[in-house]
DNA sequence: CTACTCAACGCAAACGTTTTCGTGTTAAAA
DNA sequence: TTTTAACACGAAAACGTTTGCGTTGAGTAG
C-alpha cells in the first residue's frame, strides 16, 4: 500500500529541486525542454496529482461549498442538492452536506464544524426549530468572518444575505385560481402553522385568490395542521382531521394543500367518503414530488423547480466567491425568486 | 469583514511565540498558569478555532469521507446518505457527496476529484454504466493508493473491499413465498436486465421460492424491463409492457416487482383491466419507499433498511480508518449482509 | 561560589504546494 | 577579452498547525 506520490519524492528521485518539479508540471517556460519532458513523464507514470489539502492551505480556498438542510430523505431537498451538485461540479467545486434534522443545535454544530476552514461558503435552508426560536446568531457570526451564505426556500428577512426563494404567494394564488375557474365554489385550505414563512405565504396566496374572485374566505374551511408531529408516522391523525373538515363542510368542492402529503391524504379521505376526484372535489398540492406523479388519480401540483433553485443558489454563491477577490464591493445582496409552475394532472378538471 | 483569527495573530498580539499559544490552548503543562489564562481568555474572546485545513495537512487526515452514489433524488440512496451522515457526524467526520448520475465517466471524475487528499475514504454504490462496462480500474487504483472503500448495495465480487449488501435473494424469496402462501398460483416477475447484480439476485430468489414450492417457473411470466430508459419519464411504455404481460397471461394472480415503480405500475394496469387488488391479484414490491406507503392500496414491500445500511457502511469505513493506524493487519475485508423485512400492507391478503 | 534542576518559553521542522527572487552557467555582443 | 543578457535551475517563504527539543533564567543544593 503505497501512499500518494508528492513533489518532494519526484524531486528526490530525479535529482532536481522541488520547485523545478512544480514548475515543470505547470509547464513553466523557466524550465528546459528536456527536464520538463523527463519530469512530466515521470509524473504521469506515477500518476501524480497535487494534494488538494496543501493547495487549499496555500490558496486559502478550499473549492468546497457546504450545504445544510433540515433533512435529506425528502424529494424537494434532494432535488436542490442535485442542482447544487451539478453546478458545483461543473465549476470545480465539491459539496459537503450537513443535516440539521430540523434541530437548532445540530444546525449550529454543523455550521461550526464546517466554518473552520473546511469550506468557502454556505448554502442552507433554515431548520424549523431555528425559525421558531428566531435565534440567528450563528448565521451572522459566520458571515462576519467573511464566509458568504446563500439561503434558499426557508429564509428570513432579518438576515442580510443572498437568497433564492420560490414565489410561494403567486404559486398558491394561481393554484386556487385554477380551482375557481374550474368551477369550485367552496375551496378548503390545508396548511401548517404560520411560523414557517412559506406556509404563511401560501395561505396568503389562497386568500388573495379568493378575494380577487369575490369569494369570501371562511375560517372553518382552513385547516391548520400542527406539523411538529411527524405525519409520516401519524398519518391516521392527519386523515382524521381532514375527515372532520369534510364532514362538517359538505359543500367543499376544492382543496388546496400546502404540500403533497396533505393533498394525498385529502384525496384518500375524499375517496373514503365516496367523493369522486375530480368530479365531486378537485385537489391541488404544493411541491411537485414523486408522490404527486404516481398517485391515483395523479395530483395537480404547484412545481417549485427545486433543481433550478439549487443551481441558482450554487451559481450565486460561487459567483460571490470568485468575484470577492478583485472587487471589494460587498454588502449587495440579491434575492432571486423562482417562478412556480402549475402542473396539471388528473385531480383537477 | 475580518478573516478568521490564527495562532500567529494571537501570538503577535500577546507578544509570545506561536508554539506557546498552541500549547496554552491545548492546556500543556509546559506553559505557566498565568500565560495560559491570558491566552485562553484572548482566544475565547476572538472565538479562535484551529483551521481544519492546516490540521488536515499536518495530520495527513481530513476527517472527511466521500460518498458516491448514482443519484440522490431517490428514496433509497437518500436514506443511505442519512445513515452515513448520522454516524459520521457522531464520530467527528464530515461527508462530501458526489453524484455519478449512473455514468461511468462521472464516477471516475468524481473519485479522482476527491482522492487527491480531500477525503480519507470512500463509501459508494456502483453506477449502472460501470456495471455494464465492467471497468473497475478506478476502484482498484484508489485502493492501491491506500484509500479504503466500502461499497454498498450495488457491489461486484471482482473487487476486494468491505461491502454492505442487502439479502436480495432471501428478501425476494420471502416475498414470493408470501404470495404463494397467500394463495397465488401464477406469479409474475417484473425485473430488470441482469447486469445489475441486485436484479439477478432478486430474480434468483423468485425462482428459488417457486422451486421450493413445486411451482414451475414459466418464461412468459417473467418480464425483463430495459431500464436504460428512464421510466420516470417513459412511464407509459412501461405500463404498456405490463399490460401485454397481463393480457396474454390472464391466469396471473400475483406479481413480484423488483422495485417500487414497477409494482405501482402493475397495480395501475391491473386496476385498469378491472382486476381488484388484492382480491384478484396480489402485488409485492422491493424497496420500501414513500410511494409504497402512500399508494392506494398501499403496497406490501421488501424493506431494505437503507438507513441501517448507511450507518453500517460508515462504521465499517471509520473503523478501518482509525484502526489502520496501529495495526497493519490489512487485506481482511468483510461483507455485512443486512436482512430484509417484509412490510405487509394492503396489496396482499 | 559553583553546579544542577526545573519551570517557562521559543525555535524549527514537518505536512505539500506555489511563487518570488536569487544565482550560476553559457553564449552572444562589444 | 570583457561585459551582458538569456537561460535553467535552486533556495526560501508562505499558508496554519503541532511537537520535540533547545534555551534561558531563577532557585536550590552542595
Amino acid at each position: 500500500m503505497k501512499r500518494k506520490i508528492t513533489l518532494k519524492q519526484i524531486a528526490r528521485e530525479l535529482d532536481v529541486s522541488i520547485s523545478t518539479v512544480s514548475k515543470a508540471l505547470r509547464n513553466s517556460p523557466e524550465i528546459g525542454e528536456d527536464t520538463k519532458q523527463k519530469i512530466q513523464a515521470f509524473a504521469k507514470l506515477y500518476n501524480y496529482r497535487p494534494n488538494n489539502i496543501a493547495l487549499s492551505l496555500k490558496n486559502r480556498k478550499t473549492n468546497t461549498i457546504g450545504i445544510i438542510i433540515p433533512e435529506i430523505v425528502h424529494h424537494f431537498f434532494s432535488m436542490v442538492i442535485s442542482g447544487v451538485e451539478t453546478v458545483a461540479n461543473n465549476r470545480g467545486y465539491n459539496v459537503i452536506v450537513g443535516l440539521s434534522n430540523e434541530s437548532f443545535s445540530k444546525e449550529v454544530i454543523n455550521m461550526e464544524m464546517l466554518a473552520n476552514g473546511s469550506i468557502d461558503g454556505f448554502i442552507l435552508s433554515i431548520s424549523k426549530e431555528t425559525l421558531q426560536q428566531q435565534d440567528y446568531h450563528h448565521f451572522n457570526e459566520t458571515m462576519s468572518q467573511g464566509m458568504p451564505i446563500v439561503m434558499f426556500d426557508r429564509v428570513v428577512s432579518d438576515i442580510k444575505c443572498d437568497k433564492v426563494i420560490v414565489d410561494d404567494l403567486n404559486g398558491a394564488k394561481n393554484a386556487v385560481e385554477k380551482l375557481i375557474t374550474s368551477g369550485c365554489k367552496s375551496i378548503a385550505l390545508i396548511t401548517t402553522r404560520d411560523y414557517v414563512s412559506v406556509g404563511k405565504l401560501r395561505t396568503q396566496g389562497y386568500l388573495d385568490a379568493l378575494h380577487e374572485h369575490k369569494l369570501l374566505p371562511k375560517a372553518e374551511l382552513i385547516l391548520k395542521v400542527d406539523d411538529t408531529l411527524d405525519y409520516e408516522v401519524h398519518l391516521d391523525a392527519l386523515e382524521l382531521e381532514i375527515e372532520q373538515l369534510f364532514k362538517s363542510n359538505k359543500q367543499i368542492d376544492g382543496v388546496f394543500a400546502v404540500n403533497e402529503l396533505y393533498a394525498l391524504s385529502a384525496m384518500k379521505v375524499a375517496r373514503k367518503l365516496g367523493l369522486a376526484i375530480p368530479k365531486d372535489i378537485q385537489v391541488i398540492g404544493f411541491t411537485d414530488g414523486v408522490l404527486s406523479k404516481h398517485a391515483t388519480p395523479s395530483l395537480t401540483t404547484v412545481s417549485q423547480h427545486a433543481q433550478q433553485m439549487g443551481e441558482t443558489a450554487a451559481n450565486l454563491l460561487i459567483d460571490k466567491l470568485e468575484k470577492e477577490f478583485d472587487a471589494d464591493t460587498e454588502d449587495e445582496f440579491q434575492t432571486v425568486v423562482i417562478a412556480t409552475e402549475l402542473v396539471e394532472r388528473e385531480s383537477t378538471k
